[in-house]
DNA sequence: GACGCTCTCCGACTCGTGTAGTAGACTGTC
DNA sequence: GACAGTCTACTACACGAGTCGGAGAGCGTC
């Protein structure tokens, strides 16, 4: 269903953002792109990352070439899914409507994003209001 | 401006949260919301966090009666917008739309809360299409 | 076949957070 | 004014997360 909580740290999420942004990666080139996203970590530390993340069942390795490559198993959209979830929660007691209100109200969209939203909500008055539910 | 970040932990949210629900009190009734929301903490515990949520500034205390009584210093909504600031930050390098879009298309709402939303996107239409930028 | 580079494995240390106990101060009651 | 109950202050400890170094294994090069 997708209600699991991922318990992820800060720097463990950055390190499996790199994955996703990025695609399959060895330690070193994960700590490339840390590093150039201004974040220096030593080797071993992203890679104790990368083992912790594995054990944890968030990423994959297959060892076809010299090093590891390591391979986001967890996608983006859980996790946020994940987060937001826990967000509401502890928050607002779950009432998810809420939150989007207090969003939409203070950020800032670009007209590709409002359209789709508008096409997002014209969908769901469809939706509830089409067929009787 | 609001794009501070607030270093809660867990259960010291769990504290603020009883401020913000049932608002100012002592540590007895502090603990006691906690126990009949099924967080059974020792009184000692509770008040640690009381005392440290003081020294981070995020609530305050008067002694005016036989007991310290705390009052939420930090809102609801600021936590809300730092935590929602990271997660979008975290995950989408701060891309909120696409934050939102996928939150409007996971999650239910009621008749209520679609024409509010309506309402805001119109807003923000004419606010973005209205004045030359 | 010795040197050097890169990789992995394992251990270690620190700091924040969650959790709580004990000691002492205060207050009200007989 | 002694006792019981409640409050505060201080201390402590375990655990996870963030951080890294050193030891040893593979592999390429002269």
């Amino acid at each position: 269903m997708g209600d699991t909580t991922y318990d992820l740290g800060k720097a463990e999420l950055e390190v499996l953002k790199v994955l996703w942004d990025h695609g399959p990666a060895a330690v070193r080139q994960v700590r490339q792109h840390l590093h150039e996203a201004g974040r220096k970590l030593a080797y071993t530390t992203v890679q104790t990352f990368l083992t912790r993340l594995e054990q944890k069942g968030y990423v994959t390795s297959d060892k076809t070439g010299f090093a590891y490559v390591f391979r986001a198993k967890l996608t983006r959209e859980r996790v946020t899914r994940s987060r937001l979830k826990n967000l509401v929660q502890q928050l607002y007691d779950g009432a998810a409507g809420q939150l989007v209100l207090q969003l939409v109200r203070t950020e800032r969209f670009t007209k590709e994003e409002r359209h789709e939203l508008q096409k997002l909500i014209d969908m769901l008055d469809a939706k509830n209001e089409g067929p009787k539910p």
